[in-house]
DNA sequence: GATGAATGAGCCTTCATTCAT
DNA sequence: AATGAATGAAGGCTCATTCAT
């Protein structure tokens, strides 16, 4: 049995174990990073973390789900722009300078590294995922216009596709690579004109 | 003690424990991967792979040399096509493929997470990681042909950069999403577009 | 504090919570059972359980206490046959396999191992068997009638005890040995000419 | 994978774990007993043990196996004997006090009750348990010489079934009433005639 | 060079118990 | 009387690493 029916207060408590268990894998990586050492971060004892989560593993889950809102959300962000395609266009360096963060790389590469062999974080991922690919969809789509209606199928998702492996890749490169954000000016004319093949009509 | 002067024998040895670990560690990932379990597949005792390797974290350190070498002679076969692009071209469907495959995905995402806080292994995937750069960029003036001399400078960088991102991308994406293989179909045409816009003068 | 003065509520309550710990001890043995589960089985909270009892320990000295009087019940109303070495030999199949039940063997089992090592649990158990055993006394004499009178000092408590052994030794053969219950009617004819060597004059 | 074929010195060692086992479970428990303690008592450290043995739950498995070989010896020295009922006679008051032993009894029980929860460890103590019961068998048959081969079916099993009881309850007793030992010699005259109807033709 | 027995620190997790409310 | 959030000690087990042989 798992916890029924949260109250607020273990809802607050929850948020509190995901905030330091973020911090304690991106710095020491998921196996490294103690339960003991998460609890500390989280001001709480190790057994009650058990109170709220029924393992390790229902953590990270829980961080896959939370940051993958986040991205939902900036996508949405975006979509209230009049010119989407534009926008990217203009912010294309800071969106590269924040897929070039190590630090958040660290958890990501972290995450999706234990999701390639956890079935059940896995599944969370998968589903999580799911849904950005879905709103990547409809940036795309909204970004075409009408242009859209006139692609061939599967088009518009191989560009969603792919705009996602872009990114994707920078954050696995600023760990290749150091000082990545030094390298921004020269990659982000590039950026852009792959960023108008995959979102201009 | 370090290793003093390597024996022709101790570097075969090398190579064995090196096969064992690449095994070993996609297939069970590499905090989850014990000593021992490389050992038995390399065919020696446990105690004995420390006189080959400092410790664990060297046999991962020399992986991704050698895997990096693997990449440096992989573009250098591309070179010796009469028309690259147009061989990158053909083969974009294949391309993508071999890097949708989860299983090796998980080292790979592994590896950068570990490099993402171990300074050592940081220090050799930057060294590594500096020559396939310095061989792509090699790769993509000879593509461009006299046209590369007109570009202004950090063009041809930012192009290697990106071209790397896409790639790693897929990487992770096939972790963030099921049956990526299923999705090349739609993925190829939208690639061979973005290929050109990399590679084309 | 010691609970002083316990309620007729109280009492009430005691009871549900020896209920459920007997539940709980039965099917999952008394150190694997938790409070937790004892509490939700008990309809209470674990916090509560302590107003109630000292600690788990005091439980399980409760129910052998609670025990240990059923049987001075089962064997008084044993005594209200008027011819009780009759009634047993009539009901020796039913009682062996009372005492080849495994799921009760384990709660039993488990209580006297305990005993054996913990002197608080001891006491109680001595206590209680005490009863017990001064219940059989009185059983044998009345089976033997006016026979007992000259029988030997001892005899009559040597029958007892070895009465008491002997179904006892079922409950331990019934987690030796696979299917008791099978075995009833093999024993049955064997047991019956031991109840008379100790109950018939 | 187990220990796949067990050196010289690896079995000695695992005498030393058992042995160290035996000692810590008796007095503690098989729950309370902790590997940490029973290493230090084996002299050797808690990493090693599971060198040796898979888990707890073996151990206390291999104690079972071990002990049911003894048991297995005692009935093979006594079928040495020209008369066994005579011997058992004569040794009734030592019989009794050995199975009195409380300190024996604790590990007994403890193992029973866990086997009785145990699906591995019931399986070891069945097998077990089947080998002392075919020795039984093979006493009785003995002791009854030619008379046994007119007993109806069944009832030396019986005989031996109960005569297992019996002892096995002694046990049981010794921890449900204190001082046992002192109630030997009323027990002795008892025990003799229920051994006679046990044994004797 | 090579073995594998041995170590021991450290991990995740459980759970009896307490206490503020 | 009653709750249940919270504690923290302890336990079984794993595994990188060492070292006597």
């Amino acid at each position: 049995m798992t916890t029924a029916a949260p109250t607020e207060r273990a809802l607050a408590r929850r948020q509190q174990v995901l905030d330091a268990a973020s911090d304690a894998f991106r710095r020491r990586g998921f196996h490294a990073a103690s339960m003991a050492e998460i609890a500390k971060l989280a001001g709480m004892s190790p057994g009650h973390i058990y109170n709220l989560f029924e393992n390790k593993d229902e953590i990270i889950a829980a961080i896959v789900e939370r940051d993958c809102e986040d991205v939902v959300q900036r996508i949405g962000e975006l979509q209230q722009e009049v010119d989407v395609l534009q926008a990217m266009l203009r912010e294309t360096d800071k969106a590269i300078d924040e897929h070039s963060q190590v630090a958040d790389a660290a958890l990501e590469l972290e995450v999706l590294a234990e999701a390639s062999r956890n079935p059940r974080l896995a599944a969370v991922m998968h589903a999580s995922q799911a849904l950005v690919h879905a709103k990547a969809l409809g940036l795309i789509r909204q970004t075409l216009g009408p242009a859209a209606a006139e692609l061939p199928d599967g088009e518009i998702e191989g560009r969603a596709l792919l705009l996602a492996a872009l990114f994707n890749g920078l954050t696995a490169l600023s760990v290749r690579l150091p000082d990545q954000h030094k390298r921004i000016p020269v990659m982000a004319p590039v950026m852009r004109r792959l960023l108008q093949v995959l979102l201009a009509p």
